[in-house]
Formats: C-alpha cells, sequence, structure tokens
DNA sequence: GGTGTTTTATACCAATTGGTCAAGACTGAT
DNA sequence: ATCAGTCTTGACCAATTGGTATAAAACACC
C-alpha cells in the first residue's frame, strides 16, 4: 500500500555519521546533514525525527558494525601478539588514508562528554571498555602460550595500551606525522614484550 | 588622558578561555563569552577584535603562564621519577577537582585541529612536544643517576608518555574514574622502571 | 481510479549566531 | 570649562540555528 522509502536509510545514517565525525555533533549543521545525506528536510524529520536521534543512531550502528566487529576479527588472529599490533597498525594506516583528520568517532565523542547526554556517555564509555577488554583477553592469551611475559599485568597493560590509543587518534587529528605515530606503536609492544 | 579601562582585560582573557576550555571554540557562543567576562559586547569587540583573536591569545596566554611553568617547576624536583609521577599525580589530581570536566585545554583544542587554523596547531603542537620533551629530558636525567634502566630508549618513552598524557585528559572527561585513571599512571611508571 | 503514504519544495518560525555602529559617559590635560 | 580621546551602552544587523507546517506531486497496492 504505502510507497517504499526512496532513500536508503541505512546510508543516509552512515553518511550523516561521517559529517558529525568529522565536525563533532554541535558543529555539525542540519544543513550540513541535508547535504551529506542528499535528503529533504521534511523527508529528514519523517525518518528520523531530530538530530540528536540521528546522532545516536549512527553512534551505536558504527560500534555494532564497524567497532565490535574489528575487534573481533583481529580477536581471531594467529597469536596475541599480533592481535594487539595489528590493531596499532589499523589505527596508523587508517590515520595516513583519513584524509579529512576525521580520527576516531568515539575518541571524538569522548571528549566532547560533558557537553552531551548519558546515554551517548554510556555508549562511548562501553565502546573503549570493549577495546581494553580486546587488550587484556590478548594478553592473557599471550601469557598462556609464552608470548608474553608473565610479569606483565593484564588488567594495568590494557588499561594503558587502550590509553595508547586513545591518545594516538588524538595525535593523529593534526599533531603527529604517520612516522611518529609509529614511534608510539613501538611503545606500545614495550609494553608486551 | 583617556579614560581606564573598567574591567581587567587579563581577568577577562583568563574568564574567556574558561568557556573555550570547557566548550571547545565553535561551541562558546559570544553570549557565554559577555557572560562569563561581565563585559558588554561592544567592549568585547573594541579589546579584543574577533572571538577568533580572544581565543589565540587565551591559548598563548595559558601557554606561557600555565603550561610551561608547571613543566619548569615539576623539572626542578629532586630526582626524574619523582617529576614524572608528579606530572602524573598532578593530572589525577586536576581530574578530580575538575568539576566541570573541563579536561586539558590543549587536548581538548588538538582533537579540534581540523576545524580550527594552522596558527591554533601551531600553538597545540608545541605545547604536547614540551610535555614530550620534559618527558625526555627527565628520563635522560634518571639514567645519568642510575634511577632509571638503560634499556629504556629516551625518544621512544617520552613520546609513550606524553600520548598517555593525551589519553588520560580524554578519558578524565567523562570516561574514567580518578581509581582508573591511577591505574593509567601505574603503567606510566612501570614504563620507565 | 481510488486510497494511503511518502516524497519534494517552499515558506515559515523563534531563537541565536558573530559582528557593527552611533550616541553618550567618562577621564585627564589644557 | 572645555576638548580630545577612549570607553560603555544598547540598539541593530544579516545570516544561520534546529525545527514545523503545508502544499502539491510521486508512487504502490487494491
Amino acid at each position: 500500500m504505502p510507497w517504499e522509502k526512496s532513500f536508503d536509510i541505512d546510508e543516509a545514517i552512515d553518511r550523516a555519521t561521517e559529517v558529525f565525525w568529522a565536525k563533532g555533533y554541535e558543529a555539525a549543521s542540519l544543513a550540513d546533514l541535508l547535504k551529506a545525506t542528499g535528503i529533504n528536510k521534511g523527508s529528514f524529520y519523517n525518518a528520523f525525527g531530530s538530530k540528536k536521534k540521528l546522532f545516536t543512531l549512527g553512534l551505536q550502528k558504527y560500534k555494532r558494525e564497524q567497532h565490535k566487529a574489528t575487534l573481533y576479527r583481529l580477536s581471531q588472529m594467529q597469536d596475541a601478539v599480533s592481535a594487539i599490533t595489528a590493531l596499532f597498525d589499523l589505527i596508523i594506516a587508517q590515520s595516513r588514508e583519513d584524509e579529512e583528520k576525521k580520527g576516531c568517532l568515539f575518541v571524538n565523542t569522548a571528549l566532547d562528554l560533558p557537553n552531551l547526554d548519558s546515554n551517548t556517555a554510556e555508549t562511548v564509555s562501553s565502546a573503549l571498555a570493549d577495546i581494553e577488554a580486546f587488550f587484556k583477553e590478548q594478553i592473557i592469551r599471550g601469557q598462556k602460550s609464552g608470548d608474553i611475559p608473565k610479569t606483565v599485568d593484564p588488567a594495568v597493560a590494557s588499561k594503558g595500551l587502550m590509553t595508547l590509543v586513545v591518545g594516538l587518534r588524538v595525535l593523529s587529528r593534526g599533531v603527529s606525522s604517520s612516522d611518529e605515530l609509529e614511534v608510539i606503536k613501538a611503545q606500545a609492544v614495550d609494553l608486551i614484550t
């Protein structure tokens, strides 16, 4: 009976998320979002209700489809040290290709948390907790297989590695070059060997 | 001959900087700045010329009066390890007292660099470079006095410590509790012992 | 061909954005 | 007392903010 939606809602969310990602929630204007998604203002509010709802939607979609998927893929690697270094390599590669210097959606949002709602805070916190948990699991796995010394404290080192990731993504937005990011990766490797 | 300014310009800059600090450059509205400084719009433009100029002014003033002064004070401590751990203690203490969750002015600005001018980028980069240089000097000093093992690479570890500081300040804005920040400090100490 | 729905386009809204300007208020020197 | 020079004040500006409303047109199913 009804007319099917003529635009791909999922793709519209992705396009909008990229705008939020690059500019931040506040600075991403409605005009920006409409241009990026290519849909009309009326359709926009019909489909998403408000700017904030779309942001929340995009954040959760990203977490589900990109973030978790990436961590899972890395956790399937043969050995723990490879999995850990692969995450750093991935981030550095992304930074190198990231011409808009968007950085990381979660880190960008994390720094903006005091100006956002508690709902968002929880999503971001749990995303970062996922990264920490990934590191912790890999460290324990590495210790079982003998690749990582028992002297490393998984709880401490995993939080340290997560913090390095966060810092890395900040620096990648205009402070440090790829070469410098490699040094940080070297430091991360030092932590677990 | 002229009528003296009825407000303290230095204090106005400080007040304004706190607003930029808490909200970011874009999100800090003119109305916010006027309310915080307590001066009138006309006087504002008469004194500072524009929002951007005031931001630049505040950033440089902060760097000069707070940032550099703190690093210098810490570098005067008796031993290198104390100096390094004192910086982390200071940051954690600041985070605990920071009820507005402002975080760090430079880190906040660093993450916003793609949306700001190259002038700002340079100021922020050099502020972070100062932190890295501080760590490097202290590590070298610690190695001379035998407090820090020679196996530590000053160039790598100093960048690692700086990255940890940056990450810490992001997490302090709503993700991690003070206790968790202490764990990160423990990781930092591990790096140089 | 209706019916129900979604699209587009446009106009509109109050509030806020950063910024300007002229008029008046004040001071110190003459 | 007056004058020059600076400061403060408040009105004013166009543009933009997120969001609503409304019309007509486009479409799919029965």
